[in-house]
DNA sequence: GATGAATGAGGATTCATTCAT
DNA sequence: TATGAATGAATCCTCATTCAT
């Protein structure tokens, strides 16, 4: 009660900070809403409608955050990289060693399954050709270190062809995610998960 | 009956099997001209006019060969899938080889490459949600009995747990098909099979 | 105004009068922000978020100075017309002479000049057959006078066809008024001026 | 009957000519009902779906002959200009002489009461400044040649300062064709026409 | 008075599909 | 069989206007 007549003391408009606020989950809001209804019934097929119904709000609400459907896609993308990457942070310049790579690995798996929706939709527009397009360079730019690391690492393990074994790896961790995220329900992820830490970072002993 | 086939014989329109010949062929063009547009520019953002243009026909014609634009994409994947199973075979219920196995992933990497416009649309079509349950029930059916194989083939190659073998190793393929189908210049498939082969096929001699 | 200085002494709120004031002024300078963007962009092209974000208030703060953008628009228009009546003022009943009638003409060239931001947008509006609906009965009120004074001055001037000289002169006034307002760098007023009051206040003599 | 039978002596597909004519007629249909809206009810105030009322056709079939609502204007007053220069046709080049002013001006006076409702539109439109800018270079092309024999025509009647009497002879022209698209029947252009002729097209004899 | 978030009716545009020829 | 004109439902997007604060 107190409470509350401090915040409607009066009948003066809302502050800088209190439209910012409104702006910002309102925001998100929509991007979450938007995320579920794209990864569920595909981007092409979702309408500006349909998220408006499921964020519920009106589909003018939508345009006054985001310029276009594309915008909004884009938004969310974009989101969902910078959030993977607050996460995974792989500024390791130097060696990797074994105890990194599995560290790697599973935090890779955690995200997957902490925001399984998130990657069906990114792995949907990645396949759709104008979207690549437009994620490319920020895909190109998010894979390199990662890449780079993974080079490194089996160089360092004493691979013979580092290069074809991070490809082999790569191309793994995709297959995983994807059918994962397609089917999380059949693809027993966890354990798989243990397998591929046993034989991707066996401390080589003797 | 008779009939019929005399009236055929002046003015010499074209026989039955002509006249099926033609169907077959035009229903193939538009079918091969629709595969391209597709994947170039995805199943949603391609039109039927442009196909029409993209196979120099009317847009009229595709009606008069397909019932609907769906009806033109699951017609070209269950022919991709035909192909696909024409090729391939997998009617052994028995033992699978050593060499058998690398038969098999070597003639799955031959049709990637062949037909890579195909897989290409193929794996944009089965990351959208609605398509993807027109299709789930004819990638289940052929999927099983590889699924089946591959388990058989590693338990007979003696591995503690060849489910999950068989995930791995689905994962994998998986991943080499889309990182080759959506980067074909940047990705040594070769190379990989070559590895892949050696590594699951290696006849284990003492 | 002793009034006032006192009563701004004690913080205490302001006298109808200032609030009058305030309202007066900010509904000007709202009028006068929607007038430039009406005639940069055309009234059907201007928003009226384009019009708060010019005038550097709230989108809100408008409608609570007008109805709608219409009555906007005829607030705007009608100032206008208030502003070159009482400019103008042609309450001469009788006998205009060759010197009145020079000084109208020097007067209306004078106004266009002054405010030609604003007939720009006069003309726009008025070939707009909506809107010139709603100045249409402002107009001919306007004109009437006008037109009576000119066929009097024409009359008194010994001209065969009076109304038909009014005619003339009122399409060259219009032309000429029209021609500056849309391209005033090119259109040499001050010239046509002169020459126009030398054609038609020539004092006649023998 | 016997000329409907030819037409329609078989169920094979319209010829290339049959469709070309088809275009033309219809684009020239839209084109018309569309100058008819336009004119009527503003540029901005008519929809498409007023159009194709208007028309009496569907709105996707005005797309189908013109890629937008402003393609269609553009088309609208291209075919306008073209008309009004192939009527028109100014290719003198040296000295224009008396009568040759006198059959342009009533020309020009015969084109606006032939074509009102054309003009009423595009002194609507040269009126909206996004509008003017697309029409700007086109008009000025048309009016330079015009303007050229205008200048030549009032040197040779040996007047002081031709520069300005164009002007003023151009601003009297716009000015009486304004006032009369914008209210024909109260206009009595015709009456008009003549005196000017009279004024501008006099045989200067001693 | 002042703000800008929120609404929703309305308009331009697209495109699968039909149909007359 | 083949053509492309024609349809109209569906969709994105805009913007005047309202309203809570």
């Amino acid at each position: 009660m107190t409470d509350r007549s401090i915040k409607k003391n009066n009948m003066s408009p809302r502050t800088k900070e209190q439209f910012e606020t409104i702006r910002e989950e309102k925001s998100l809001h929509i991007m979450q809403s938007a995320l579920e209804v794209f990864a569920e019934y595909g981007y092409a097929n979702s309408t500006i409608s349909q998220i408006a119904r499921h964020a519920s709000i009106s589909k003018g609400l939508i345009y006054n955050y985001f310029e276009s459907k594309e915008a909004l896609i884009d938004a969310i993308i974009n989101r969902g990289f910078d959030e993977m990457l607050a996460l995974y942070d792989p500024d390791n310049d130097g060696v990797i060693t074994v105890d990194e790579m599995e560290s790697y690995i599973r935090k890779v798996v955690a995200i997957l399954k902490e925001r399984r929706i998130f990657w069906k939709l990114y792995y949907q527009l990645s396949m759709q050709p104008d979207v690549f397009k437009r994620l490319e360079v920020r895909i190109k730019e998010m894979m390199e270190p990662i890449m780079k690391m993974t080079v490194a690492y089996f160089e360092s393990m004493g691979f013979e062809n580092p290069l074809m074994e991070t490809m082999l790896f790569s191309a793994l961790m995709d297959g995983v995610a994807i059918d994962y995220v397609m089917a999380p329900e059949l693809f027993p992820i966890d354990d798989l998960l243990e397998e591929i830490v046993s034989r991707y970072c066996k401390k080589q002993t003797i």
